[in-house]
DNA sequence: AATAATTAGGTAACTAATTACGTAAATGAT
DNA sequence: ATCATTTACGTAATTAGTTACCTAATTATT
């Protein structure tokens, strides 16, 4: 038991991380050991448009929540590596539809082998826990997103001295949200 | 439901990093709310110090497992905002002890009680759940700790077709671990 | 006592994302 | 038809870490 477990639901956030860490180099592993040349972090992009066919950069940003400088740099990874292409839309000059390439095709029946083998891993030692923390994440995911976090800060007083840029001390109390 | 929700344990890594950083991000938030200039990234280094007194730069790295220099980075920008101080250890030169500054230690009881308040609220949230995301964290950190997590791919034959530097095909079975 | 190995800490370069900002194309308002 | 707004994409700078490599000090080996 390290100090970030010891401190419970106040360091959640690391420890959450450090997991999802732990996960991602598994996953890079499994790859490697498979003999497949792909990396963990390009699996959503190529996934969606192993689905989609078709997408353009936004599209994908948005899907994945992610911001879109992100898939871009994802994407040119992907393009750099050859599983994906793009080309201008012809309806809309501002777009650039990515799809996989011959390569990326090629490839997608044996990465669907792969990805249904870690689904059952993860799956098996996911339902052997107790308490199961694919349904947990779903239930936090769902309580956080409802964005009001901050409002159960409202319950004690609290007087905070701020030293502002021009060294002027402003008082504030802070007991409701603004 | 997004498509990393539907993807159900193959994308739970990319889930639980959102979901850390939405974490991180509402820390940030509470901070800000209570007037405090302190970043949720400087907690387990400024809590460890708080706890243990003068700590080196390994041994925070040890117990936080991160790599020494994160915490350097992390004490650095501690020591900038004036909130520790660090002194060459005297048994051992290569030591550098760090420590809550008086500045740090003023700041103390403030971000103890703020730190109260995002347990009770964290703690609050996660009990709400039906299943507990607290504990089935614990439970993966323990299954995914055993490190043989790659044990568990051995169950189907792969041909796989490596393209090696120069151009020679290697065909390669794979059916137990290296 | 001299040398080898280990440990503590530091720096540099990289990584995977972000925010901030800019431009061109499309859309909407008048 | 023109001008303002929005959208799609791109680039640059920043962030919070990492790995790789280095030096100096300590500890272990002979």
């Amino acid at each position: 038991m390290d100090i970030l477990s010891e401190l419970g639901a106040l360091a959640i956030a690391s420890r959450m991380k450090r997991m999802s860490e732990a996960i991602m180099r598994s996953g890079a592993e499994v790859y490697r050991y498979y003999g497949v040349d792909f990396e963990p972090k390009w699996f959503a992009v190529y996934y969606c448009l192993s689905e989609k066919g078709e997408l353009g950069i936004m599209e994908i940003a948005e899907m994945l929540k992610l911001t879109h400088p992100a898939v871009i740099q994802l994407a040119k990874e992907l393009e750099k590596k050859g599983l994906i292409g793009s080309k201008k839309s012809v309806e809309d000059a501002r777009k650039r539809k990515l799809k996989l390439s011959k390569k990326g095709l090629e490839l997608l029946p044996k990465m669907q082998k792969i990805w249904e083998e870690i689904r059952l891993v993860n799956t098996k030692i996911i339902e052997n826990q107790e308490h199961n923390l694919l349904t947990a994440l779903e239930d936090l995911e769902n309580s956080w997103a409802e964005k009001d976090y901050l409002s159960h800060f409202t319950k004690f007083d609290f007087e905070v001295e701020l030293k502002e840029s021009k060294n002027i001390k402003i008082k504030e109390q802070y007991t409701k949200r603004p």
